[in-house]
Formats: structure tokens, sequence, C-alpha cells
DNA sequence: ATGAAAGCGCTAACAA
DNA sequence: TTGTTAGCGCTTTCAT
């Protein structure tokens, strides 16, 4: 801002003050080339001396590769989601890249618009959690150039490499534990109907209750959006409910919030009067009172899984799209009201 | 990935489908040269029919401006710095700007990585919540193609546009709040010494304390990491004082889940044995039992008026460095015991 | 082992 | 009003 060297330094510069021509320096920087080692070392004295540092417009223009990568995200404000970015934002600087990052809000005209932006402006590759109904877009637009991984919901039919957690087990093993606990009446809220995490996490509910010769009852599965106002509202659905269920279990870790709330207001205690349980773990979750039992995502894993396999889609574009499941994890804390039943089963942990 | 149009869609390739010269498509695409109509239409055609991108290397190399900046925070992951970067990104995406995040761990050789990394390959400009010993860094570096603005640390008098919090007020007055409920020994933890927030809420601290004619007891006040298990240990320091604090007050809200767990382990009970407050509001603080009294900061705002400071700045590069700083709000709840006190005190909000 | 020079795709000054 | 062209800074082929 104030010094300002009016033109900067270029590999012009740093060839002349060393004595050499343009290409050894450009040779000694990418150590793709031998040169002698009395030259090489005149030509990073003079980097140094001159304290260049080249030009990356010109370097990307001439090689196309941009030597980053974006992130499409909803919103990086939700915990699931900044945990992803941080694994991937580690990745990509151990490989010296830096990553861009785009939230949605889950429109898709933002996403879209990201899409373009990423696409013409700098990219080598995109890690992204579509948004509903974009998927069309994906093969529609012009991403020839950029590798592609999506997290969360699967892309693995469209040829798109993808990671994910294995949804249904999650979610079963959660009804399980309630189940266990003696809870034969388990409210559901779910996400937006139609993407994959709902719909599996919707198989291993089912699977659970059946497995246990227990009728589904539609009247418990309440659609809702994952947020602390949609657990208010979903909570309140369910305790509304004449024939009211001893548990709730939720799809996302907003929502609790929420349905801590409602059931305050319902005069309830849990996990005495209502057991509660969700997925997503986050770091207030064993502070909680109660501390609350969850289904743990490993979401700085699978940022950084989605990551590597973007750098190695880098290396080789062809091969086949490969899918990565990731084992979710059951927290046993309070809320289902473990330690009510059986003391032992405290802070017991589940694969 | 698949589709491979070999040789992407160049400028030259619009101009021949449109049968005009690249200077006019360049001039339609850019808007900035009078064009007749019919032309001007027949190279729109040309463009959405060929799904022409214009390459920001080429752009880039001719203009020197990347159209994206940078954030360099030290942990996305903190609440606090994630509801930063998304007021920045927000307003970056109004300006059609993208957004590229660095992580720095507070290590302030990442830091500089960062710094080299953003100035030398594409950033117009870029917030920065510096690490502790690296200002010198960033007047010695030649960002002087860089604009720059400073979040949560004061860089004016290096000449650098910052924003940040009132600090004094925001301790001050939770400082008072707590000696308005016949606090007289309250334990504070702080972050590191020498630090810009540290100092300045210390002052708060000391102010309010001597306006109420209270010595200020060293051994009250402990340094300690603004993570929980800093808060574990800080709590622990000050639990394990013979003349123990009945109020602890934290300078960082990840804080006050340690000290949480710490009560928990003296088998304290809060507000009831100890008054518990904090700086930084977040999500969980109002459902967790007792819901925190805390000093909310306007953090998506820091960031959105930091960008704006940026956005400015890349306007006119001149012009004094100015410092925006922001009010904090003393939310009250339960951990106080405001309730035990004056029941009619309950979610009272100070400015 | 080193250098000269072409050319990546775009913008903008200048010419027509 | 539109077109021609130089040149941004780098990489890389081809000469030497």
């Amino acid at each position: 801002m104030a010094i300002s060297a009016d033109r900067s330094i270029t590999i012009k510069d740093v060839a002349a003050h060393a004595a050499v021509s343009v290409a050894t320096v450009s040779a000694v920087m990418n150590e793709n080339k031998y040169v002698s080692p009395e030259l090489a070392q005149r030509v990073r004295e003079s980097i140094a001396a001159l304290g260049y540092q080249r030009n990356s417009f010109a370097r990307g223009l001439k090689t196309q590769v941009s030597h980053s990568i974006g992130i499409i995200i909803p919103d990086i404000t939700n915990p699931f989601y900044t945990n992803i970015a941080r694994g991937v934002e580690d990745v990509a600087h151990a490989h010296n890249y830096s990553l861009i990052i785009g939230n949605t809000d889950e429109d898709p005209e933002k996403e879209n618009k990201y899409l373009q932006l990423l696409e013409s402006k700098q990219a080598d590759g995109l890690i992204i959690a579509v948004t509903d109904r974009s998927h069309e877009y994906l093969q529609a637009l012009p991403i020839q150039k950029l590798a592609l991984v999506g997290i969360d919901r699967s892309l693995i039919d469209l040829g798109i490499d993808t990671v994910m957690v294995d949804n249904i087990v999650g979610a079963r093993t959660a009804i399980e534990h309630l189940l266990g606990l003696g809870h034969r009446r388990i409210g559901l809220m779910t996400g937006a109907r139609g993407i994959a995490p709902t719909e599996e996490r919707l198989i291993g509910y089912t699977e659970a209750l059946e497995k246990h010769g227990i009728a589904i009852d539609p009247a418990l599965i309440v659609m809702t959006r994952p947020r602390i106002d949609g657990g208010e509202q979903g909570a309140l659905q369910l305790l509304s409910l004449e024939d009211r269920p001893t548990a709730l279990f939720m799809m996302d870790g907003t929502m609790i919030i929420g349905a801590l709330q409602t059931i305050a207001k319902f005069g309830l205690r849990c996990p005495e009067d209502i057991a509660l349980a969700c997925f997503d773990d986050f770091t207030w979750a064993s502070v909680m009172r109660p501390h609350l039992t969850v289904v743990g995502q490993p979401t700085y894993e699978i940022g950084k899984q989605a990551a590597h396999l973007l750098f190695e889609r880098l290396q080789h574009l062809e091969g086949p799209p490969r899918e990565i499941r990731l084992q979710t994890r059951l927290i046993v804390r309070e809320s289902c009201g473990s330690r009510l039943h059986s003391p032992d089963l405290i802070s017991q942990i589940h694969a």
C-alpha cells in the first residue's frame, strides 16, 4: 500500500540480476531441468535478493493449472460443513493448493453461479455438497476441465467420486439403542425427502423397527427443516400426538436444540420423560445437560478423504468413479436415559 | 471429465463464430466500449452458442486483478471465525469476488506461507487475524499490491484498516453485572498476554473493580489457552485457591465448556455455587443448562464490515487507515444467577 | 548445459 | 464504430 514498487519483479529482472536467461530462472524455480550448481545458486540468490515471486496468472495461462480448488457447501456456519471444510483445507494446504469457498444456502442459483465462477476462473477441482435439485446441472454444465468430488449426497451415478457416510447403519444403530432401552414409539424428524441422507436414514429407522416387529406409524415421522426452529416445530408436532412418543430421533444436530426448547415448554424432562438422540456430534453435545447421545459423523475425515480423492483424480483423470463410505459412531451419553436403565451402559461407545 | 472438448473455447473462437474481431468480443463482455446493438447481439449469441467463458488467467495477466480476496484466520472451526468468514464471503459474493481461506492454527510460519501464497498467486486483498508475533511480517513483506484489513487485533498503527470490538466496555459491562449481583471475588481467565483483545479486556475488568473500590488480586487472574482444556485448567487453578472466587469470567467462549466440566468435578453447581460468564455468544449458549450469560460479539458483522472496508480500499488505495469498533452486547441469561437475586432481571439485555 | 523465442488468451491503445 | 496488434510474465521447444 505504501512503499509500492511501481512495477513488480518479473522473471526477467531475476534473469538480468543473475546474468542468465529467463529459461534458466524458470528451470531452477521448477526444478525440472538440469542447471549447473553455480548458476542455480546464483539464480537463487537473485531471487532472494529481489524478493521475486512468480506471477501465477502468467504461469496459469501457460500451464492451465491454477493450484487452487473449490468447495461448495450450503453453509460454512453449520458445524457439519465447517469441519469438512477444515479437512479439505488441511489437505489442500499440504498440496500447496489454495481453497476457494462458496456458500449456497441451498439455493440452486447460487450454486450454479459458483460453479461457473470456479470453472471459468480458477479451480482445478471442486468438492461439492449438491443442492437438492441441481444434479442435472452437474452433467449439463461444461465442467469438463474440473475434477469433481461429491460429499454428503451420492453422485456416483453421475460418474462422480463421492464421499459419504453409512447412513443406514448409523440410523439403525441409534434406533436399536432406543429400542434396547425399551422405547416402542420413536418419533423421527427427517430433513428434506428425496435426498440420499434422508432416505437412507429412513431405511435404517424402518429396518430397526421391523426387526423388532414394530409397525411403522407414519404419524411418528415428520419432515422438518434442519434448523433450530425446524426442531422446535417438529417436536411440537410429535409431542402433540395423542399417543405421544417416548423418544425422539433427529436427522440433524441443530434440530435437537429446538427440540430441547419445545420439551421445556411442555414441562417435560429429558431423559426422564422423553429420550432424545440425533445425528451429528458437536463440541457442546458433551457438555449440555443432559449430555447428548448422538450419531457422530466423521466430518473432518469426510473433508479429508474427499480432498484426497480429488487430488488423486487430478493425477489420473481416467478411471472409474469411486465412492467412499465412512462409518458413523453411536456415542451414548445421557439423553436417551441409559443411565436410568442400566448404569453400566453409560458412555459405552458403539461402533 | 468425460466429454472433454480438447481445447477450450477462446475469445478467438467467439470472434470467428460471430464474424467480428476479438476486440469487439472483449468490448461486449466488458461493456466498456460502444458496440452497435446488432453486433453486440450477434456476439452474445455466439458466446451462448459456444458456451464461452473467459479465461481468467489471461485476463488477470493483462489487468493484474484476480477478483478474489483472501481471509487468514487461526481456525475456521472456531465459531467466532466461522461467522466472520461467512460475513466476508457474503460481501465478496455480492461483489462477484471469490474468497480464499487459510487456517493458520496460530502458527506464524503457516501464516507467512499463506501471505506469500495469496500475494504471489491471486488475491487482490486480504482480511487477516494476525498471529501474535507476526506484526512485523506485515510491513516487512512485499505486500504492496495487496489491500489489507485486520480483524480482532488492531493493525491501525501499521497503517492498516482494522475492524474490532470494543473490548474494554465489553469486559467492564460483564464485570459490573457480576458486581451488581454481589460478587466481590471474580476470577478471570485471559488468553495470551500482550495482544489487544486480552489487554483491553483486562482494562475493562480492572476499571470495573476499581470503580467499586475493589483491589485487584493477581491470584484471581490466570492466563490460559482459549480452548476447552484451557478453560478446564484455568478453572482448576482458580477453584483451588484458598479464598475461592464466587464468579468466573472468561475471555473466550470455548473456555467456559472446560470450566463447566471442572466445576462439575468440584461438585459445584452453577449459578448457585459459582457464577459463570464469558466472551462470545454461540448457538448453544442459550440452550445449555444453565443458559449462559455472555458478552456477545457481532461476529458476522465484523466480517461484513471488514469486507466492506476492503472493497472500499480496493477502490481508493489512498486515504488514511480506518478503524471500526463494533459494540459488544451483554446477554444476561442464567449462569450468573441473576434469577437467584432478582427474578425480574431475567433475560434483561444490556447494550 | 544454457539461451532465444514462440505463444498461452486476453485487454487496450491506436489505427482505420 | 470496428479492427489490428502489442504485450502482460511465464513455460517450453528447439537451437546452440
